[in-house]
RNA sequence: GCGGGCGUAGCUCAGUGGUAGAGCGUCAGCCUUCCAAGCUGAACGUCGAGGGUUCGAGUCCCUUCGCCCGCUCCA
């Protein structure tokens, strides 16, 4: 998470996160794993209702993205944007994460100092030692080279045992008792190393031998690079193209924290857009767009989506990555953020958009061994018969890689709303496309025939739109209640059939964000409800 | 992984080593013509888990799990 400035926002008031965890457990929104045994740290399941935003966070990202791209927008090329899905497994063959760096990167034992709490990685760890060989009973200092305790531990090894030379402390028996920590002043502080297996594993067939280990997935995109050889080959694209694909992943997180922010299975949903690297563009017919051209696009439209879905406030930004702070692939990236409460006043990350050059599938076509150039016909010399030569490469890509249950969080955390100047303080707004219950219908007293009305206003409305979202409806207790209930559960209309109703025919429908309510006639309400849901 | 705080009803929380509590919510009935209203009643707990001390543990001790905060990590 970063805790980056934003000195063109003001701070907005913080929200009580506590608040919010207890209305998610209270209405069924997320709960704790396994809470029943425990819990399990770094695993949140959804409840009903968690279930249907979560649901229809996806959908909506599915439509927006794969469905129909960037609403129908004509990318930067002029053109319609082209995207494919895949379903690819959570489980890949072994080679995937060495191709992709996530095994020797996140493989590195680490040592801990249990005074001064710095953790090293252990191969990085050096000592001095005596040049002359046994040091007695002397302490042995241990640095980090090119680092400030190099210097300052050479000093006083110095005064300890004169002329130095220096080992790895993996060469030195455990435990190390004498060895002092670079940053620390006591001996044997250096816990032993421990290895940070930041990707889950487990065993193919029932014998478990290492020979079989695989891993389960810490990000949906390789599946996708894996097979886009056999998207190009198999179904007439031509780059520029994307794929997507949304599903689990899991990372063993070092320290799940934060509610579901960071836990250790999430629900990611990524585009790969292949683009044409920009040495093919030059004097190039037909013109195209550059990758920086598409980065850019998909960079704002992205953001734009965000606020679509209802983060439209200004705890949701926008943040270029410096230079330093990219990969060494990548010539561009940015961070969609949002304010959370727990994260405020620094933002944690939605969605990442990357330029990451030919990278992904470069790695991969040298771990596998096969080719994973694009075959553009569209390119390359004119023939004398007006076709083109075609020309190959290896396509660049653009990834927007959102996180769906961080997206859910962020949600939630915006649609928490308390107005003391409400009978019932604590309100849900949910953008109306997210809203897991869509509308709900109420007798505003449980005689003189309004309950039989509603039933059939109830019936109509889930005939029509159940298939989007729950249709509710209640008759039990005072009507202030109800309405009580569906503002904490998010429901943007409640329609009330009054003693009114029976006479002219028309309903109240109350709007939850102002309380605000109007008279809609009895036939009118699946149009008027249809339109609210920008159907 | 380290340090600190916390864990009692669905939620928020009281609870002095001596019978397990309150408010809200939930449910039922009555009442009720628009905002958690009123009346009556009901259900709901292995006090996070395991062990120990004690005649007796929600309370004290140990272990463990989980949550929060700060480090650390975050492809």
């Amino acid at each position: 998470m970063h805790d980056s400035p934003t000195p063109h926002h003001p701070p907005a008031p913080s929200k009580p996160m506590d608040a919010i965890v207890a209305l998610c457990k209270r209405r069924g929104f997320i709960y704790q794993a396994s809470e029943i045994y425990g819990g399990l740290n770094g695993f949140w399941d959804y409840g009903p209702l968690g279930t249907l935003l979560k649901r229809n966070l996806r959908e909506a990202w599915w439509q927006d993205v794969v469905m129909l791209p960037c609403w129908g927008r004509p990318g930067p090329d002029g053109k319609p944007v082209s995207i494919l899905p895949v379903d690819t497994r959570i489980i890949q063959h072994p080679k995937v994460w060495e191709a992709s760096g996530h095994v020797a990167g996140f493989n590195d034992p680490m040592v801990d100092c249990r005074l001064t709490k710095q953790r090293y990685r252990y191969d990085h760890v050096q000592v001095f030692v005596p040049a002359s060989g046994d040091a007695g009973d002397k302490p042995l200092f241990a640095y980090i080279s090119d680092q400030p305790s190099e210097a300052k531990q050479r000093k006083k090894a110095e005064k300890a045992h004169g002329p130095l030379s220096s080992v790895l402390l993996s060469s030195l028996p455990q435990p190390w008792a004498r060895v002092i920590a670079p940053d620390a002043d006591a001996p044997g502080s250096l816990t032993e190393p421990r290895q940070f297996n930041l990707m889950f594993h487990s065993f193919v067939g029932a014998t478990a031998s290492e020979s079989d280990k695989v891993y389960l997935r810490p990000e949906t995109a390789q599946g996708i690079f894996a097979q886009a050889k056999n998207v190009w080959d198999t179904n007439r694209v031509r780059v520029p193209f994307g794929i997507a694909q949304a599903g689990t992943s899991f990372r063993n997180e070092v320290t799940p924290r934060n509610y579901t922010f960071r836990s250790r299975e999430f629900e990611q949903m990524e585009v790969e857009f292949f683009v044409v690297p920009p040495e093919h563009l030059e004097g190039d017919e037909p013109a195209t767009s550059s990758p920086l051209d598409w980065y850019r696009f998909w960079r704002d439209w992205r953001m734009e989506w965000w606020k679509s879905v209802g983060l439209g406030s200004d705890n949701l930004q926008l943040r270029e990555h410096d230079k330093d702070e990219l990969a060494h692939y990548s010539q561009a990236t940015s961070d969609i953020e949002y304010r959370f409460p727990f994260s405020a006043p620094g933002f944690g990350e939605l969605e990442g958009v990357a330029y990451r050059g030919s990278f992904d599938l470069t790695q991969h076509q040298k771990h596998s061994g096969t080719k994973l150039e694009f075959r553009d016909t569209a390119r390359g010399q004119t023939l004398p018969n007006g076709s083109r030569r075609g020309v190959a490469y290896v396509p660049h890509v653009i990834e927007p890689s959102a996180g769906l249950d961080r997206g859910v969080l962020a949600i939630l955390c915006e649609a928490y709303t308390r107005d003391e100047s409400r009978p019932s303080p604590e309100l849900m707004k949910f953008h109306p496309r997210l809203a897991p219950i869509k509308a709900a219908v109420f007798p505003l007293i449980e005689k003189d025939g309004m309950p039989e009305v509603a039933l059939r206003l109830h019936a109509e409305l889930s005939r029509r739109f159940a298939r989007l979202g729950l249709i509710e409806t209640d008759a039990k207790q005072s009507i202030g209640k109800r309405y009580a209930r569906m503002d904490e559960a998010g429901c943007p209309f409640c329609f009330t059939v009054d003693g009114d109703t029976l006479t002219a025919q028309t309903v109240t429908v109350r709007d939850r964000d102002s309380g605000a309510q109007q008279r809609v006639h009895l036939d009118a309400v699946p149009a008027f409800l249809s339109d609210k849901l920008g159907l």
